[in-house]
DNA sequence: TATTGTTATACTCTATAACTATA
DNA sequence: TATAGTTATAGAGTATAACAATA
């Protein structure tokens, strides 16, 4: 491979990729084993997706990447736990909108909190530097990981 | 959500910690959905920790924190696929040891190849500087997650 | 008696196929 | 006839409880 740069080696392409990988899946990881969440990982999923705007079930299907019948028993047990309310739509009656009741809005506003405080304290001790690095960083995955 | 943060100094702890999580678990959500992983993930687990050292059930199970019965039953799926490799305890016999095929190594080099490749997709088009300071960040957060 | 591992059984999430209701 | 959604059924992954073999 041709390491180009005259930037040291760890900004050849082929191993940044592999660090930057690395380290966003294994702090994705701990996040979500260690703020033993409320809720299964589809389950909030769902509910955030609520939260940009209601949709019907296929809506949400599609954007999950699964079949109609798995996001209706998701569905089905968002609606149970009371988290997600269902209307029918006035001028489609085959269709129904999904949304998020107040109780769903405050159970995702708390699993954010859980995961953000396990973060938090993981960078607490960082130097102002370390963490200017890491703003930054973050500003360009955020970018990234949204094309 | 909060971004804004022109000022470096003032970046609140809250808001990079939230940002920089954000930032990871979509970076891995994206890397799973779309580099179609031959194996399951819990599966990519074991092959990588057998990848270590050969290990026994029992302590797949600890380290990947599910059931013994579990670990069983995918330790089980993973020989029938030829990827792990079976051998008695010589001193112990109530003891498996379970290590990798040399199936298991390439599949395990194979997934990783497509993820890097994914992830070597989306800095290409980054300039230096911000790939300077993902190599940094990358530094950061891998010691950030081993801790 | 304690430990390792499996089998028995049940619950959840996933899928495909078939069904109902509406357009 | 096509579409939205559900129900029927089956296949994995997970769990707890009970069992077999070994220490």
């Amino acid at each position: 491979m041709t390491t180009r740069a005259k930037t040291p080696a760890s900004t050849s392409l082929a191993t940044l990729a592999n660090d930057l990988r690395l380290a966003c899946m294994r702090i994705s990881r701990r996040v979500r084993f260690e703020s033993t969440d409320i809720v299964a990982p589809h389950q909030f999923s769902v509910l955030a997706r609520l939260e940009e705007t209601p949709r019907t079930p296929r809506e949400l299907a599609d954007i999950e990447r699964v079949s109609p019948p798995s996001m209706s028993r998701t569905v089905a047990a968002l609606v149970e736990r009371g988290l997600v309310l269902r209307a029918d739509d006035p001028t489609d009656g085959r269709q129904v909108i999904l949304s998020l009741t107040p109780e769903g809005v405050r159970t995702l506003k708390d699993i954010r909190r859980r995961r953000d405080e396990w973060m938090a304290s993981r960078i607490k001790g960082l130097s102002i530097e370390e963490r200017e690095v890491l703003a930054r960083a973050s500003e360009i995955l955020l970018r990234v990981a949204g094309e």
